[in-house]
DNA sequence: GAGTGGTCTAGACCACCCT
DNA sequence: GGGTGGTCTAGACCACTCC
């Protein structure tokens, strides 16, 4: 059995204490117990402590400061990686029901930016789809994602019905470990506008994400557009730990500068 | 001398690594020596050794993996935490001389979503400020940020031909330490358009940032809004550590259902 | 089964905040 | 000067990957 759950010490710890904090059982500006005496509390050393306090400290739950008691920050609601790279999951944890049906698929070579994107060798065979994904029946999302042929192979076999394609990975043992973002805004083409019931033109928020397992191996590269109103991307980083980052925009219309202009 | 730079180890030693990456001394997809060899190398212990690449996994710089040895990951590069929150100094990262005027400014009560986000009293003061921000002579975004008053203070007597407010905080010894980030689209105001000079109802990227120092203690609150194909936001998040977060787009003016109890 | 990263411990010293 | 978090050490054992 893959799935055998069960949270490491200071991982328990940090859900104890997130939970805590969210209770209020500190108050909002409040003070968290020194590490000294969490460790006690929770009969484990103070390195223990201090992992499951990292842990909050980067979920920007609680400060940290040489010298005072870690205070209590605004707790943002934040969503687990999973939630965030699933579109299904997502759904549901806001209360909606996640739909969607696949429009167009392909099984061909890659594009150079296919190919930069999922690491392939020229003419590397992708399997390209195209999803309208709906919110109670609401579409608000164009979805364009292209996967490297072995991961296509478990897609394309999924049936047409299935909504969420990361379960379907998961279920085949594939992790999502970490995924890059990127998020700025296009223009509605001729297709998003037929999908989405906009007008040709509207402004839309793009996101293009790439996701790799946890070996560092690409397993899709995507590209979402949604209707303005219906979502919002928030962040948080610190001095600490900087996951954000804000560049000059790809300026042509299509992919990058490469082989085009 | 508050400026007393000098690094501690782990951070030379992960400055180091980062820099060993990025001249490709592993290689792309390549792998990092053990942790103990590095332990040996660098002359510090496994536990020094292990915070350094807890850096570099959560800047997305390698991966970690039980059983394998680091992977190197496509570096995206990285801004450090001053340069996202200043704009001056992200203008001359990315190579452009920045610029920008106050427009307008205002010192009056918190608004109730002012009062909100800077954690203020109702009716406390705060110092509001109105700014268009160039790049290279060129409007790209119009920036409107609330500041409580006891920084309000420091930022109204700046002189107008200042460019960086964050500079300017520093020096006073104001040290940003967390931000929140919210990203949506709106559609240009009158305002807006007459300064960035786009026709009105034209779409902007919109960003949203809470700024606290160590203590927690809300330092500024602003939105900003950019003219499309001048920024993207980029981020990186992991199974590790999730910075990330996508949201239901904040539909009414005012009003969270917080269920009370 | 060897190699490697993940977790945990116990203790030490230092830098900083606060009173 | 006392309390607190930041850094570092040295060692232990476990879980997992890969040969």
């Amino acid at each position: 059995m893959t799935g055998s759950r069960e949270p490491v010490r200071y991982r328990q710890v940090a859900a104890d204490l997130r939970q805590a904090v969210a209770a209020d059982a500190y108050g909002p500006g409040g003070r968290l117990p020194s590490e000294e005496a969490l460790a006690r509390q929770y009969q484990v050393s103070r390195g223990t402590i201090r992992q499951s306090l990292a842990l909050l400290r980067h979920e920007g739950v609680v400060t940290s400061r040489r010298g005072t008691r870690r205070v209590v920050l605004e707790s943002p609601p934040l969503q687990d990686f999973a939630e965030l790279l699933s579109f299904s999951r997502w759904a549901r944890a806001v209360g909606e029901r996640p739909g969607g049906r696949v429009v167009r698929e392909e099984h061909r070579p890659a594009t150079p930016e296919e190919q930069r994107q999922l690491r392939l060798e020229p003419q590397a065979p992708v399997y390209w789809v195209l999803r309208l994904r709906t919110l109670t029946d609401c579409p608000v999302m164009v979805e364009r994602t292209a996967y490297p042929q072995a991961v296509g192979a478990l897609v394309s076999g999924m049936p047409p019905e299935a909504v969420s394609v990361t379960e379907l990975l998961e279920r085949h043992g594939i992790v999502l470990a970490d995924a890059d973002h990127t998020i700025d805004l296009v223009l509605a083409e001729a297709e998003d506008a037929e999908l989405l019931g906009c007008p040709v033109g509207s402004p839309l928020l793009r996101e293009r994400r790439r996701t790799t397992d946890p070996a560092g191996v690409p397993v899709e590269w995507s590209e979402d557009r949604y209707l303005p109103g219906t979502v919002a991307f928030t962040m948080h980083n610190s001095l600490a730990s900087t996951a954000l980052t804000r560049s000059r925009a790809t300026v042509p219309a299509e992919a990058e500068p490469e082989a085009g202009s």
